[in-house]
DNA sequence: TATCTTCTTGCAAATAATTTGCAAGTAATG
DNA sequence: CATTACTTGCAAATTATTTGCAAGAAGATA
């Protein structure tokens, strides 16, 4: 994610249909500079001088990623954490289930995946987005 | 997920080192016979016959995740989702986004997936479990 | 640039999921 | 069948997420 100048924040967001609002631009550019997902408590955090109210920030995510903006991912703790959307869909994470320490993978093969399973179950027509996370131990973890 | 015993639910329970309890045969007796997760509201309505309460019911949760016995499934929705864990952990969903329909897939080469992302990651041991959603839309939400 | 319309935001409060504390109940062991 | 440690149910707390509404800002237009 290399960061975007204000201008292409404004655009990022028109592209998709919806107004560049201050909100919006500082939520979307602490996520693009984020090097994990975050929540929604941590944005509220991270945009900083700017106080945004945490129900903003919701229904900021809420349209971002109905806009494809944005990624949900679930950790299987507390709540919803936000990431944005890679082109390639094929960005995911593992997780250390003692410390929450998180790491990027790459190379889930989701056109294949998608494929295989659309030929598999019936009643579907598209796949329009995944979830993929591995779940495990660290190294610090693993050695207690 | 074919039908136990009673006497095998016992066992399956007691293999985990904790004991094989009213309410946790229950719980286990329902999921197994459950064609799609379930969340706890559902397990407690659908244990029926003896009234369980939903603390017991997280609490009973969380022990069987942690053995093993269970998975938590996330559909980006309410609530977490629970089902029994299967040998090969390779059994996913694939979900509507408009009228929350699900259906089974497998095929996702776990073990080579789970390989392939800790030679991509400094710093983790091992992966002891994974999750995987599909998100799309069924045939008739997508005719609309 | 002033104005208008529509979409957004912030605040308060509601809802819903999940967790915690504790006394009473029950499984497993000898 | 008594003991002990682990479990359960109930009440209440906590925390995540949603909703309603009046005031505020974005973008189009004159």
């Amino acid at each position: 994610m290399q960061k975007r100048s204000e201008k292409s924040l404004v655009e990022a967001i028109r592209n998709c249909g919806i107004r560049a609002t201050q909100p919006r631009l500082r939520v979307l550019a602490f996520l693009q500079q984020s090097k994990y997902p975050q929540n929604v408590k941590g944005i509220v955090s991270g945009v900083g001088s700017m106080n945004i109210d945490q129900v903003t920030v919701y229904r900021i995510l809420d349209m971002f990623k109905k806009a494809g903006l944005v990624v949900q991912v679930d950790f299987q703790q507390d709540c919803a954490y936000y990431e944005l959307k890679d082109a390639k869909h094929d960005h995911h994470h593992i997780v250390c289930t003692e410390c929450h320490r998180v790491e990027d993978f790459t190379g889930c093969d989701y056109a294949k995946l998608a494929d295989k399973a659309l030929r598999q179950v019936k009643g579907f027509a598209k796949v329009t987005h995944h979830s993929l996370e591995l779940f495990g131990l660290c190294n610090s973890c693993h050695a207690k």
